[in-house]
DNA sequence: CTTGACATCGTAAACGTTTTCATCTATACT
DNA sequence: AGTATAGATGAAAACGTTTACGATGTCAAG
């Protein structure tokens, strides 16, 4: 039914061969022809067989990106914005955006064998990394082109970009110790979440630098949901000697704890201070607003969807390893240390 | 370098068309011969080139969905979980999900045709509908297999999901009556999208069984963002005869509304009643904990995209047209109107 | 012993492109 | 005039599958 380069070919009294040339502006076809060419294209409304076009280039024009879609992730609208830095760059350079979500009952390599083996995809985007990531392992051992969101402990060089969390602490954590907090817990992501580790190196640099004890009993983790971060803050305010200032690994936890904070009387900004990460649109929502370190999130998903489609077209990156640096955003959420 | 069928055929000692028949199980070929190109196949790692099957077989075994990136909608929860829907969905009958952003420049039906025309995918799933919908006259008149989430009003019919905005706006506009509020104001999103005329007319039809006349001063169109919603409520709360409540078309704009109360010293739940649409979990975060009408996201994703591949599958759909209702959540932000 | 049915398998044609290579024509140079 | 050269084109081979069709062999019924 739908027209093809055969249809067109006799159409125009020519060889399919010099119509393809002739669409694809390819040298060696008269001016002359690849109009009369063009013109039939256009008259008959012709559109190539991608999948055609596929097989025979032995590329996909497609790159994927695989969710994990049990976890929180999916509905944070961080991810939300992710995706949508990388749907537009990939659009803008023609390539096809394949979002997978694993299957929840099957191995998570698996997915990944599916978009590497059968050559669904030509490249991917691995997100949220972790401490030895087999994802990455795997795609490296299979030599297959991606970009990671986030580094890894693995002993193996890869393209990355991150955001620098440990630099994103380590201001947050002075901005507290600066407005005279000493006491301040700390919720933290799961570990198996590489920014975890880096953010809490931020933490801890910071309160070594100002010569503040570390105190493993201001450490919690939490599931990144706000209902944990609101668990964990009633559990550190009930002790008998009470942080001054919490710092919430993201601003859905952070959400909690000021949401705690409240059901428990104190005044946040002046009783107690909170701080996030991440700034979603949540963070201004939220009263008082949270005081938080800005993540670019679409942004971070140009630049990654940007960098992968260079890798994919040979060209060589400027820089392999991106680190972002993310910037303090003060709001209302944390004031200077009660003195009582 | 990867294997082939060919390869497989070689090394068994048989021809390409019994391993395919072996490996797809079709009938036909011996079972001790099935047997040892399994092995093989095993052994040798192989598998299909989807591309491949694809050209061959006519299909793409891909469905598509295309987001208006440039809105609000990516970045929203409700998306992503609606989308998380029909990821999951998708993977569990091994369809690939081809996600687009609609190039911002170009003009929007272009994005379609890329894929209706060039054959991309099998299906496609069109979301936030819109009066006249253009997309949805476009795909029906390629007689292109789609399914849409929520109705439009064009003299058509075609397959589609749509959550019940009459039904859920009626009850929560009886909610609010039932509470002793005659004065309520609306926040509406903008009429560009379908939803907006049918939340509207559950309102009106709450307010005419209760004979309350419909005030075209209470109605004000907001942009889906909470910063509408905070700018509208102080602008209807600074009139001389303020509403003593608000309903807001989506729970941003709604917890905007909460921000604006509190600020000009208002207590929400009792000087002002507030309620919203979605219930995004945002709305168990801001204080108080928002009234909203629940749409459930991730199912109505899921059950679209198990519509849309019935319909690909030539499955005979036992519902074309599905309603579904939402409920209520009655938390803390309506009260009974204050008698001042 | 012939015939037909059936199971098993291979050949080859598709699917719609891109691209290599060869062919052909016309022009320019000796 | 003869020949080299460049430009324009077509034939055909790929890309890796699926599948219609035909060929072969086996076995039971007539």
């Amino acid at each position: 039914m739908p027209v093809t380069l055969h249809d067109l070919a006799r159409e125009v009294g020519v060889s399919i061969a010099t119509v393809s040339r002739a669409l694809s502006g390819a040298p060696g076809v008269a001016e002359e022809t690849r109009q009369r060419v063009l013109a039939a294209a256009r008259a008959a409304h012709y559109r190539p067989n991608v999948m055609a076009q596929r097989l025979q280039k032995q590329r996909t024009d497609t790159l994927g990106i695989i969710v994990p879609t049990s976890s929180t992730r999916f509905g944070d609208p961080f991810f939300g914005d992710f995706l949508a830095g990388v749907g537009d760059k990939a659009i803008e350079h023609e390539y096809d955006l394949l979002v997978s979500t694993r299957a929840p009952e099957a191995d998570e390599l698996h997915t990944y064998e599916r978009m590497v083996r059968e050559r669904r995809v030509d490249g991917l985007i691995v997100i949220s990394t972790r401490p030895h990531d087999e994802r990455i392992l795997y795609l490296l051992e299979q030599d297959f082109p991606f970009v990671a969101f986030g580094r890894s402990d693995i002993d193996a060089e890869f393209p990355y970009l991150d955001v620098d969390g440990e630099y994103g602490m380590y201001h947050a954590t002075r901005y507290l110790i600066a407005l005279g907090h000493r006491r301040i817990a700390y919720i933290s992501a799961p570990y198996t979440f590489m920014y975890s580790t880096h953010r809490l190196q931020g933490y801890r640099k910071a309160l070594a630098e100002h010569n503040i004890p570390f105190d493993e009993q201001l450490i919690a983790i939490g599931d990144l949901r706000d209902r944990s971060g609101y668990n964990l803050t009633r559990d550190f305010l009930s002790r008998e000697n009470p942080p001054s200032a919490i710092i919430a690994c993201n601003d859905w936890m952070a959400s909690g704890a000021i949401g705690a904070a409240r059901d428990m009387g104190l005044t946040v900004g002046q009783d107690l201070s909170i701080l996030g990460f991440d700034d979603v649109p949540l963070a201004q929502i939220v009263h008082p607003r949270l005081t938080t370190v800005h993540q670019p999130a679409y942004e971070a998903g140009w630049h990654i969807c940007d960098m992968l489609i260079r890798l994919l077209r040979q060209e060589t990156l400027e820089q392999r390893h991106v680190l972002l640096q993310p910037e303090l955003i003060v709001r209302e959420s944390c004031g200077p240390r009660a003195t009582s």
